[in-house]
RNA sequence: GCCCAGUUGGCGCAGCGGUAGCGCGUUCCCUUGACAUGGGAAAGGUCAUAGGUUCAAAUCCUAUACUGGGCACCA
C-alpha cells in the first residue's frame, strides 16, 4: 500500500465501482471452480431446477434475463441456506420459430429450404444452433447464472430423442396418441398445422359483405353476410335458423352459387343466429370450424378451394385458381358487384386467428394430423392442483390454470415443418399405394408402424418399402418432457431418481398452458409424479409505456447492452426489485440507473469499512461485550435482524421484489445514512475501545448484508467479500467464495425495543433540527448552538447521553439545556420529540418570518391534532376499539397536544 | 359474451382494516476525509366514481366507468 502525498493511506477500493473487470474475473473463477456442479447423493434433499430452455432463435432478450436473474437469486439463496442445489442449463430447438429464422436467412440467399433439400437443410440447422446455443450460454454465464455447466442440455440431442420416442410410444400403447382428419389451425406462411393455443386472436378491422344468392328456378334467393367472400366459391349450402319466419318457405330449396353456379341446397340448422347479419348463412364445410359440423348433420359435400400454400384450388373455377387468397377475395368481390349480386359492404371489425409465430391469419384447414387425447392427461394434473400436490405462485394463476385444463381439447402434435423430432412411424407402401408418399396428408385412415428405424417388413402385407412420417412432432411435444428428459428418462439413471422430480419452475405466464400445464401432464402420465410441485409465474417485460417490446415496434432492450452501461448486477437488481407477482414489469433505464447506484453505494459503503478496518481487523460480533455497545449500535443491529428475518420470509413466500426493496432500504437508509454517520464519530475518536466496538459491528452487519444480498447482486458482493474478509481477523466467516459462506445469522438475540424508541427519538430531533436549517437557510458549514427545553426527564437524559448525536448530525456545536418557560433571545424554534430546540441566530434571524414559519407548522399540526382528538373523543371507538389501540392513539394525541402547545408556546413568546 | 386483474403524488410502483410510502423526476442548499453513481431539506396525493359494512376503509362488500389480460366467439 503506497502512502498518498497527504500521508492518509491509499483507500483500498477505487472511488467508484466498474463492474467489467470484476465480472470476467469472478465468471472465470467459478467457472474454473466448478462451483455449481451437483452430483446425485451427496447431502440432503437438493433445490432443483431446469432453466426454461430458450429456442435457439438468436440472442436472449431482456424476459429472459428476468426470468434468469429470478432463478439465480433462488438458486443462490437455496444454496447458501446449505442445500445442495443444480440448475440445468439447456436450450430449445424450437420448431417452427427457428425454421423461420433460417428460412429468412435462406431468403436472403436467394434459397429456399426445398431448394435445399431435407438433408442439406438440417445440416445448415444444426451449424446455425450450435453457434446460436454458444451464445445463449455465454449470455447466461455473463448473467451470472449459477447453472450446472457440465448438465447442459438440448431438446433435440440424442438423449433427449430417447426420452421423445419414449414418450411417444408410451401414449400410443396407451392410445393417447392417434392419427385423426380434423379441422386444424393451418398457417399459410409457416405452411404447418397448429395446435389451438398457438392462435392468437387480434381484433382487425374487416368488412361484411351482404351477398344476393339467387334462387335456382331464376326468382329471387336470400341474402348472405361473410366476412370471407374468397370462400363461397367453395360453399355447398345456405343455411338459416328453423325458426326464423322470414326464410320459413326458403328450406329445402335449391340456389345458384354464384360465380360457381352449381346447385346448392338451403338447410334448416338451429346453429344459424336469426340476428346476425341477414340470418342467412352461407355453409364452405371445407374452410370453417363451425360450417363443417353443419355439412356434417346435413350431409352436405365438402369443396376445398384454399390449398395449404394459400392459393386457389382447381376446385375454385379457372377464373381464380393459382390466385392468393388474397387476390381471390378482390377478384370475387370485383365478379359478384359486375353481376350486380352485392348487395352492400359494412366495416366490421373482428377477430381474427394469427399464427403466435409469424402473425399471419390462420386457415381453417381439413386435413390427417397426430393428435394426443388429452382429457385423460388433463385430471391427474387437476387432481395435483386440488390436492396442492402442485402449487402456483402467486396463487391468482391456480383458477385460470384450471379453467384451462377442465375445457382442454386435444393437441396436434404434428408439424409441416422439417426441424424437429420426425414422427417415429412408417407407413408400408404396399399397403397404402404410392399416393402415401406424395399426398401423405390426404391419406385417409393411413395405418403406421410405430419404430425408430425403418422396419424390417410390414406386419399386414410383409411388403418391404415404407414410408416415413414425413411430419415432425411439435417442439413443445420435447419441452413438455424437460423436467425428466435431462436427467435421460427413460434411463434410470442416478441423476433422475436424485434429482427429479424438480423442485420449483420459473417462467412467464405467456407459456402456462403452453409449457407448465403440458409439463404437470407429461410428468403425471409419465413418470407418475408431479415434475415440479412449485412454479412461480412472473410477468412480461415490457418497454417504458407498458407495450410488448417487439422489433417491429423497435421497443427491444438488448440485455447485453444493458449489462454493459450499468453492470450485470445493476441490471439484475432493477428487474429483481420490481418483479412483484403477477405484475407486468414497464421497463425503464432509469430504473437501472437507480440500481447501478446502489450498487455504487454498497462499494463505497464496503470501502469506508475497509478503511477502519485496515491495519487494526474487526473483532467478532459475538465476543465483544455488549455493555461496550451503545445506542447506534444496538439500534442497528436491531434494524439488521429484522431485514434478514424479512427477506427471507419475502423470498421464502417467492416475492423477490419485496425482499430486494428490504434490502435496498436497509442499507441505505439505515446503515449508510444513520449508523455510518454515527459510527464516525467514535472511529474518529481517540478511545480505542469504542473503535473497537464500532468496527465490530459495521465489519458484521456489512458483512452479512453483503452476503444476504450475494443472491440478488453475485458479482460486487463476491468481490466486496473478497476484499473485506482479510480485513476481518476474527470476524471472518469460513468459506472460499461468497455462496460457501451460507447465509448470514445471528449468534444472538438483538432485538431491542429500547434502541429502536431511542433513536427514534434521536432521530426526529435530527430531523426537525436539519429541517430548520434549511429553512432559516442557514450554510451547512456554520456551526451552530442548540438550546433544548421541556420534555420528559427520560428523554432529556436520552439527549444528554447521545448530544454527540445530535451534534454531528446537525452541525451543532453546543447542546444544552434551559429550564421549561426560558426562551433564548433571537433565536428560532423546532418543535420534536416532546421538547423544544431552540437555535440562537443573534442577527441572521428575521422575527416576522420566522414567526410566518411556526404559524405554518401549527396549522398542521392543529389539523392533525384534530382530527386524532375526534377520535380519541369518540365514545363508540373508546368501547369496540382494542385497548392497544386506544392506548396507541392517546399516546399519538399526547404527542400532537405537546407539539401544539409548545409551538403557540413559541409563538406567544415571539409575539411579545 | 363469460371470467380475472388493475385504477394510489408528473411517471413507474409498494401498502391491502387503525393518522398515505418508495424509486425516478421537480425545487432549494451543499465538492465536510466512503460515495456528487453523493449528502441535507422541500413541494406534490380528498388512494377512479357512487353506495354499503365497521368504532375505524386506499385496504372488506356491491354496483359503475376506464385500462389490461385470459377464455369462448355470430358467418
Amino acid at each position: 500500500m503506497t502512502g498518498r502525498p497527504d500521508g492518509r493511506p491509499e483507500p483500498p477500493l477505487d472511488k467508484a465501482y466498474d463492474p467489467q473487470p470484476v465480472e470476467a474475473k469472478w465468471s472465470a473463477r467459478w467457472r474454473a471452480a466448478d462451483l455449481f456442479h451437483a452430483e446425485p447423493g451427496a447431502g440432503g434433499k437438493p433445490f432443483v431446477v431446469v432453466i426454461p430452455p430458450p429456442n435457439v432463435t438468436g440472442a436472449l432478450h431482456v424476459g429472459h434475463a428476468l426470468d434468469n436473474a429470478l432463478q439465480d437469486l433462488l438458486i443462490r439463496y437455496q444454496r447458501m441456506q446449505g442445500r445442495p442445489v443444480c440448475w440445468i442449463p439447456g436450450t430449445d430447438h424450437g420448431g417452427i420459430a427457428t425454421q423461420s429464422v433460417m428460412e429468412k436467412q435462406l431468403k436472403a440467399e436467394k434459397l429456399t429450404r426445398h431448394a435445399l433439400g431435407r438433408e442439406k437443410f438440417q445440416a445448415r440447422m444444426q451449424a446455425w444452433t450450435k453457434q446460436c446455443k454458444s451464445v445463449i450460454l455465454g449470455q447466461l454465464e455473463r448473467l451470472g447464472c449459477a447453472l450446472d455447466w457440465r448438465r447442459e442440455a438440448f431438446t433435440m440431442d440424442e438423449d433427449r430423442a430417447d426420452s421423445v420416442f419414449e414418450a411417444f410410444k408410451a401414449l400410443w400403447e396407451r392410445g393417447l396418441v392417434y392419427r385423426g382428419e380434423r379441422m386444424v389451425n393451418w398457417c399459410v406462411r409457416c405452411g404447418t398445422a397448429l395446435s389451438d393455443i398457438e392462435v392468437e386472436f387480434e381484433e382487425r378491422k374487416g368488412r361484411l359483405w351482404h351477398i344476393h344468392y339467387p334462387a335456382a328456378d331464376g326468382s329471387r334467393g336470400p341474402v348472405v353476410a361473410t366476412t370471407r367472400p374468397e370462400t363461397m366459391l367453395g360453399d355447398t349450402a345456405v343455411a338459416v335458423n328453423p325458426k326464423d319466419a322470414r326464410y320459413r318457405d326458403l328450406a329445402g330449396k335449391k340456389l345458384r352459387l354464384p360465380l360457381a353456379g352449381r346447385e346448392i341446397p338451403v338447410v334448416a340448422d338451429d346453429y344459424v343466429d336469426s340476428d346476425f347479419g341477414t340470418g342467412a348463412l352461407k355453409v364452405t364445410p371445407a374452410h370453417d370450424p363451425n360450417d363443417l359440423e353443419i355439412g356434417r348433420r346435413h350431409g352436405l359435400a365438402s369443396v376445398t378451394v384454399i390449398a395449404p400454400d394459400g392459393r386457389m384450388t382447381e376446385a375454385a373455377g379457372a377464373a381464380y385458381a393459382g390466385l392468393s387468397r388474397e387476390a381471390a377475395r378482390d377478384q370475387v368481390v370485383a365478379d359478384l358487384q359486375a353481376a350486380g349480386l352485392l348487395e352492400k359492404t359494412q366495416e366490421h371489425p373482428h377477430s381474427v386467428g394469427v399464427c403466435y409465430r409469424c402473425n399471419q391469419p390462420i386457415e381453417p384447414l381439413l386435413s390427417w394430423q397426430w393428435f394426443v387425447r388429452m382429457e385423460e392427461l388433463a385430471k391427474p394434473a387437476m387432481l395435483a392442483l386440488d390436492s396442492g400436490r402442485f402449487r402456483l405462485y402467486p396463487g391468482s394463476w391456480a383458477k385460470p390454470y384450471r379453467d384451462w385444463l377442465a375445457q382442454i381439447k386435444d393437441w396436434c402434435i404434428s408439424r409441416q415443418i422439417w426441424w424437429g423430432h420426425r414422427i417415429p412411424v412408417w407407413y408400408c407402401v404396399g399397403c397404402h399405394g404410392e399416393r402415401i408418399k406424395t399426398d401423405f396428408h390426404q391419406v385417409e385412415g393411413a395405418r403406421g408402424v410405430l419404430s425408430r428405424r425403418q422396419p424390417e417388413s410390414c406386419p399386414v402385407c410383409g411388403g418391404a418399402e415404407f414410408v416415413r412420417d414425413p411430419d415432425v412432432l411439435d417442439t413443445w411435444f420435447s419441452s413438455s418432457l424437460w423436467p425428466f428428459s435431462v436427467f435421460r428418462w427413460p434411463a434410470r439413471t442416478p441423476e433422475l431418481k436424485f434429482f427429479y422430480p424438480t423442485s420449483l419452475l420459473v417462467t412467464g405466464y405467456e407459456i402456462l398452458y403452453l409449457w407448465v400445464a403440458r409439463m404437470q401432464m407429461m410428468g403425471l402420465a409419465l413418470t407418475g409424479e408431479v415434475p415440479f410441485p412449485e412454479a412461480l409465474i412472473h410477468g412480461i417485460v415490457r418497454d417504458k409505456h407498458g407495450k410488448k417490446m417487439s422489433k417491429s415496434l423497435g421497443n427491444v432492450v438488448d440485455p447485453l447492452v444493458m449489462m454493459d452501461k450499468y453492470g450485470t448486477d445493476a441490471f439484475r437488481f432493477s428487474l429483481i426489485v420490481q418483479a412483484y407477482p403477477g405484475k407486468d414489469i414497464p421497463f425503464a433505464e432509469s430504473s437501472i440507473t437507480g440500481s447501478r447506484n446502489f450498487a455504487n453505494k454498497l462499494w463505497n459503503s464496503t470501502r469506508f469499512v475497509l478503511m477502519n478496518l485496515a491495519g487494526t481487523p474487526a473483532a467478532a460480533l459475538e465476543s465483544v461485550d455488549r455493555g461496550r455497545l451503545e445506542l447506534c449500535d444496538r439500534w442497528i443491529l436491531d434494524e439488521y435482524q429484522r431485514t434478514l428475518a424479512l427477506v427471507r420470509e419475502r423470498l421464502n413466500a417467492y416475492e423477490p421484489a419485496a425482499a430486494a426493496e428490504a434490502l435496498y432500504r436497509f442499507l441505505w437508509d439505515r446503515f449508510c445514512d444513520w449508523y455510518v454517520e454515527l459510527a464516525k464519530i467514535r472511529l474518529q475518536g481517540s478511545e480505542e475501545a469504542a473503535r473497537a466496538a464500532a468496527r465490530a459491528v459495521l465489519a458484521a452487519v456489512l458483512d452479512g448484508t453483503l452476503r444476504l444480498l450475494h443472491p440478488f447482486m453475485p458479482f460486487i458482493t463476491e468481490e466486496l467479500h473478497a476484499a473485506l474478509a482479510p480485513c476481518m481477523g476474527a470476524a471472518a466467516k469460513p468459506g472460499g467464495f461468497i455462496v460457501e459462506t451460507g447465509l448470514p445469522e445471528l449468534a444472538a438475540d438483538w432485538t431491542d425495543e429500547e434502541a429502536r424508541r431511542e433513536m427514534g427519538v434521536v432521530m426526529e430531533a435530527v430531523t426537525a433540527l436539519r429541517s430548520l436549517r434549511a429553512q432559516l437557510g442557514l450554510p451547512p458549514g456554520l456551526a451552530v448552538r442548540v438550546v433544548a427545553a421541556g420534555g420528559s426527564a427520560a428523554a432529556r437524559e436520552l439527549l444528554r447521553k447521545r448530544s454527540a448525536y445530535v451534534k454531528a448530525l446537525v452541525r451543532a456545536e453546543a447542546l444544552s439545556y434551559a429550564e421549561e418557560g426560558v426562551r433564548p433571545p433571537f433565536s428560532a424554534t423546532a418543535v420534536a420529540a416532546g421538547m423544544s430546540f431552540f437555535v440562537p441566530l443573534e442577527g441572521l434571524i428575521d422575527f416576522g418570518q420566522e414567526r410566518e414559519r411556526l404559524r405554518k407548522e401549527l396549522v398542521k399540526v392543529e389539523a392533525e391534532l384534530a382530527k386524532i382528538s375526534a377520535k380519541i373523543n369518540n365514545p363508540d371507538f373508546l368501547a369496540r376499539a382494542p385497548a392497544a389501540e386506544v392506548e396507541l392513539s392517546r399516546s399519538q394525541h399526547d404527542a400532537a397536544r405537546q407539539r401544539h402547545d409548545r409551538l403557540k408556546d413559541t409563538l406567544r413568546m415571539l409575539s411579545e
